[in-house]
DNA sequence: CATAAACGGAGGCTTGCCCTCCGGATATAA
DNA sequence: TTATATCCGGAGGGCAAGCCTCCGTTTATG
């Protein structure tokens, strides 16, 4: 068939999608697929029988974290009385997630006019606008800041710091530094100069950044 | 002799230095080494002739990078009426000198027990500390903000984005994030929560965070 | 227990980078 | 201007890492 799977090779699967969202986190998307497959615990075959191609595996790893990133947002938006809380709700867990480390590094990797990834951004770039949107609009989130600040400083916190830092301690410091930066985009926090001009909208993020 | 180079072999060195440095900070210390050469605009015998082996060339970039970071240190700190704006002074000086974002990936490729590196270190930290020190007297900084928080924020942003930006854009982003940064620093900020206990001391980060 | 499904990793192949070496170019002093 | 010490460039042999296929072995499942 093709449509059922039998369980150990779901399983591995999964394995494979979560040792992939790691390791390109880590090393970038042209991170060496051994590797992956030797943190998930599986065999170099294994991969290349679920995952055809480099692209295909990029791909899957795409389309998971925007589905993760999406389900925090609504979650986020959702479960916080007030719009900034939600906003700080949603970058902590987009933290965890490791959504925006592996976005990026893939995104000129992989084909945007494939359908269901053009589907899969809008629904998670949603969310994030409505939580931004509202926060503005609360008058809780500093005016100047754009959706491009919060999703950049997304990927600069998820990003592992050089050197070995235990795994823990390197997620609690993303964590500190993320509130601290929150701090400083409450409205009314003390700025020491202007922002200058460098706020970038969504269509910024989409059209700028492409290596390709 | 070996003390005096030719004009033009000084004017090389200084050329690779800065691609070295421009290179590491990108692609990290096992970029290769063909790349310096080629945006230095010259060839990869004379890399080879000025800096004998990758261990060399990483040495005299870390030690340059030190030197700067020392002198936007003491600058900032002589020359601002205020501990904080000695912070954010220096703080924005270390982005553009690229130091934050060549050392800490070179740091463990390099050999600590070289006196000469050591006394670098050492004479490039004294400095920080010191700014650091004064805002907390000064009770403008936050408290629970330690050296290896605005160690590591520096590194953060200095972490050059993913996917291509132009330049300079992403040097404006920077110094933009920082401010916002800066910004949650102060005392008085208001905090979303807790820091937790994740602040490193400057002793903290020599220790851990080390490859081998 | 039979067999379809899945696994593992050896190995041939390609690629990218390291570093040396030496013929040619260039600065500098006389 | 010329002689010569100094410096440059990049071709190329060698090596290591990673890609991906292929097939003998293992495992789930009815």
């Amino acid at each position: 068939m093709g449509r059922t799977l039998r369980a150990d090779a779901r399983r591995n699967q999964e394995q494979l999608l979560a040792a992939a969202r790691d390791v390109f986190t880590e090393r970038g998307a042209d991170a060496p697929l051994e590797e992956i497959a030797r943190r998930a615990g599986l065999g170099i075959g294994t991969l290349y029988r679920r995952f055809p191609n480099r692209q295909a595996l990029l791909r899957a790893v795409v389309l998971d974290a925007l589905a993760r990133s999406a389900a925090a947002a609504a979650a986020a938006l959702e479960e916080s009385p007030d719009a900034f809380g939600a906003l700080a709700r949603y970058m902590h867990a987009a933290l965890d997630i490791k959504v925006a480390a592996v976005i990026p590094a893939l995104m000129d990797q992989v084909d945007l006019e494939d359908p269901e990834l053009r589907a899969a951004r809008d629904q998670a770039t949603a969310p994030m606008v409505a939580i931004i949107d509202a926060a503005h609009a609360e008058e809780s989130l500093r005016p100047e800041v754009t959706f491009g600040d919060v999703g950049l400083m997304i990927v600069r916190l998820a990003h592992p710091l050089p050197g070995s830092f235990p795994a823990d301690l390197g997620r609690r410091l993303a964590h500190r530094h993320l509130d601290l930066l929150l701090a400083g985009l409450r409205v009314g926090s003390p700025l020491e100069s202007d922002l200058g001009d460098a706020g970038l909208t969504l269509e910024d993020l989409q059209v700028l950044g492409r290596t390709r």
